[in-house]
Formats: C-alpha cells, sequence, structure tokens
DNA sequence: CCTCAAGGTGAAAATATTTTCACCACCTAT
DNA sequence: ATAGGTGGTGAAAATATTTTCACCTTGAGG
C-alpha cells in the first residue's frame, strides 16, 4: 500500500517526525511536533497526525504519549541495538552443487536491513562477487559484492537481474525464460548472449540482484 | 567509563528495555516494565531505573514519557554482537555551506566496518547520493550511495574518485588539481569537464569515494 | 543483633500527553 | 455561492506517566 502523496504542511510534519526519531530514539510528542512547526494548539498537530496516519504514513497507537511510528518507507532509520542481518559471502561453487552455496562461506558481511526490504525472504539472501564483467554496460563490474535472493528461477521475473553459476563462475546476468529456454543475457559487446536448457547441469540460476557493494 | 555490574534484577530490567525498544522502536513506560517484569508497584521500577542511571547503563529525561535511553556503553559491550559503524546519509547541500553536510541526516546507515578500512579517518565518512550519470562509465549511476570519506582536497590524489557538491548537486568525478584549478573529470561522453579555482563557492569537494551501495 | 542496600506494595501528587469541542480562515471544485 | 478538505486557535476533559511518601521484606556483614 503504497502511501498517498502529503500536502506541503504533512510533509513538515513527516520530515520532522523522522528527523526528532533520528535524533532522540524515540517518537515525539504533538507539543513538540507543534513547537518546531509554529504550531501552538496541540489540536492542529492532531489533525495533520490524523492526516498523515490516513494517508498511511505513520500510525499510532491510541491515548500511548509518544504513540506515533512511521511506517514502511520511514520505518524507524535507526532502530536500537537491533542485530543486523549478517549475510554469508558465498564462494564460487561448481554450478552442478548449489546446495555448497551456503556451505562454506567466506565470510559474513553486516547489512543495513534497508538494503533487504525488497527481499521476499530476507533469510534467502546472500552476497557474491560478480565473476565477470559482462554486465558493464549496466554499471555492474567484476568484484562488485552482489546483494542475491536465493529462489527458484521459476519464480523470476523475466527481464530482471539475477546471479547465476556458470560452471565455475558467479555472473550477473539479465534473466529471460522463452521457447523452454533460460536465457541469460549480458549488458557488454564483448559479452555474448548464452541460452540453456532448464535443467543444465553447468548453470544454476541463484536468485534476482536485490543490490550491490563495491569497494574502490 | 564502562558502566559498572548490574545485579539480576537490574539486568533482567535492562534486557527488557533493550528487547522493548527493537520491538516498538520507542522507550517503554515504567507500568509496562512493571508488567513484563512482574512488578505491581511503578515504583518498584523505578528505582530499579534509578539504579541502572547510577551505574550508567542508561540515561532519563525527567517527567518526560518513556523518557529513558540506554547510554553508548550499554548498547554494545564490546564483542558481543556487531558494534557497526553507522554513517549519515547527507542530503544534497548548497556548496557554498558544506557544514550543513552533516547537520541533518536522513536517516543512518549501518555499514559493516570492512567497508571502511580504506579510510583513514572512519570518522569523517558520509553517505551521499550520486546526483547525476556523468560516472557512468566508471560505473556509477545516478542513485548509488556513496562511501565518502570526508577530507580536504589538498589531501586527494590526483586521479582519484570524489564527490563533489556542485550548486546544490552531489556528484561523482574524477579529481585532478592542476595548472591551480580543479579538475572534476566525467566519465561519460555526454557530460564535459568542469574545471574551479581552489576556493569557487559553488564547488566542494567533499573528498574521495571509498564505494558505493546500490539497491537494485 | 543492628544496619544497609536492593526491591517491593500502595496510594497520592505532580506532570505530560492525547482527545474533544466550538469556531474561524483559505482554497478548490461543484 | 456553497460544500468540503486542510490547518489553526484556545481551552477543557480524559488519560498516561513519572515522582514522592510511608512502610515492609530479605540477605549480607559488622
Amino acid at each position: 500500500m503504497a502511501p498517498s502523496s502529503l500536502t506541503q504542511r504533512q510533509n513538515e510534519a513527516y520530515e520532522f517526525i523522522r528527523g526528532y526519531m533520528d535524533r532522540h530514539r524515540k517518537p515525539p510528542t504533538m507539543e513538540e511536533i507543534g513547537d518546531a512547526l509554529g504550531i501552538s494548539s496541540t489540536n492542529g498537530v492532531y489533525k495533520l497526525l490524523r492526516a498523515l496516519e490516513k494517508k498511511g504514513w505513520i500510525e499510532r497507537e491510541k491515548h500511548a504519549a509518544r504513540g506515533i511510528q512511521l511506517t514502511e518507507e520511514g520505518q524507524d532509520p535507526l532502530g536500537v541495538g537491533g542485530d543486523l542481518p549478517r549475510l554469508p559471502v558465498v564462494s564460487r561453487t561448481a554450478s552442478d552443487q548449489p546446495d555448497r552455496l551456503r556451505r562454506r562461506p567466506k565470510r559474513l558481511l553486516s547489512i543495513d536491513d534497508r538494503l533487504l526490504r525488497e527481499a521476499s525472504d530476507p533469510d534467502a539472501c546472500l552476497i557474491g562477487q560478480a565473476g565477470d564483467d559482462g554486465m558493464n554496460g549496466a554499471g555492474i563490474q567484476r568484484g562488485d559484492l552482489l546483494l542475491i535472493e536465493e529462489k527458484d528461477w521459476t519464480d523470476v521475473d523475466n527481464g530482471s537481474l539475477v546471479a547465476v553459476l556458470l560452471e565455475e563462475r558467479l555472473l550477473p546476468r539479465e534473466f529471460d525464460f522463452a521457447n523452454n529456454r533460460i536465457h541469460l543475457r549480458p549488458a557488454d559487446r564483448h559479452y555474448t548472449e548464452e541460452t540453456f536448457p532448464p535443467d543444465h547441469p553447468g548453470c544454476y540460476v541463484i536468485g534476482p540482484l536485490l543490490g550491490l557493494i563495491r569497494t574502490l
């Protein structure tokens, strides 16, 4: 449920709340919001909050002091003390033994959970290193750390970016399934498209790319 | 100033508070703490909190509803879990007021400290969003989150990638200082190189790029 | 035995915060 | 013009929350 758009004033209130929560690790009171926006009556704030709530930007707990919470988008940027997900960084593995993927992670990398908000199952996420420059044209370089959500290739949308194990290498590619074959399209003129039958042992589609991390 | 050790009961209270804040993104009330620990009188809780405060595990704001905060030290007893650096994500700012950079971080993003190992001063690091596609040729796209170490441009090596505030935009570029002018070279044929005298107000070189994060 | 710190019970007092009520001013669209 | 949404002022009512006060229980130590 995408929150509907806000008025100027509502946005000011929302931004203040978010900033306040960043700074104080707790929601503001209506009076504090009022002070910040130059509203002398708590009722003025009350109505703004009701509007924000109706539009889906915040949630409120009735009668609770500081009973404001940001929904999804604004989801408190700074949870106190929460453990961050640690994703296994996998090493390249023979494509016919994908179960080895998680067996021996080289290490774990901590990831801000907001980078995983697109994932349908955060526990299915892992990190691998791009093994070639085949997606250079899409801004993905060899060596980039790829955030991957492991899922069956039948659940992957055509046209999306995926990570795939080809023989011994872990590669980023554009995924397409057509004519009963899996098409792996590079984005660089020096690389060529490759296609495989769905069960080809030399080709294991790990899953869609959620993001990437590069150290320069 | 390591917090002194807690009694059994005090620790139960502390752990509850921490868990509550994880779950609710705001501090609990004394009554809620009491319910959780089986204390019927808020005064019982009050005394526990006073003890926790005296021992340096929490801070309290007098009379404020939910006026409890965990102190730094208590948050991560160094070594237990992952104490990760949290970098401010800055919003674009007028280049003639670079001090505003950290003033209002949109939010904080947790970063695995291994991504900062190249930084000479991790505390000088921040994150900003690439404002154009001028470095497309180097695999950096508009919208990428740039890991930046803020440092004086005189300490930046020629040829390195930097983030720079140009007027109102935060841009990635290749940095070069020659002929008493700062050269900002794009890596895309649609963009042109720009040069400025070192103290030009419309141009503020934030510092070198350490890495980048992209969500797809 | 006596004392002190840590924890509690209960209730009342002192504040903080949220909701409501009544009414007003501006816009926008009918 | 006229109705409805958005934003406000002010004050009062309804709740929530924090502090205080008086007194009790237990266990460790002198």
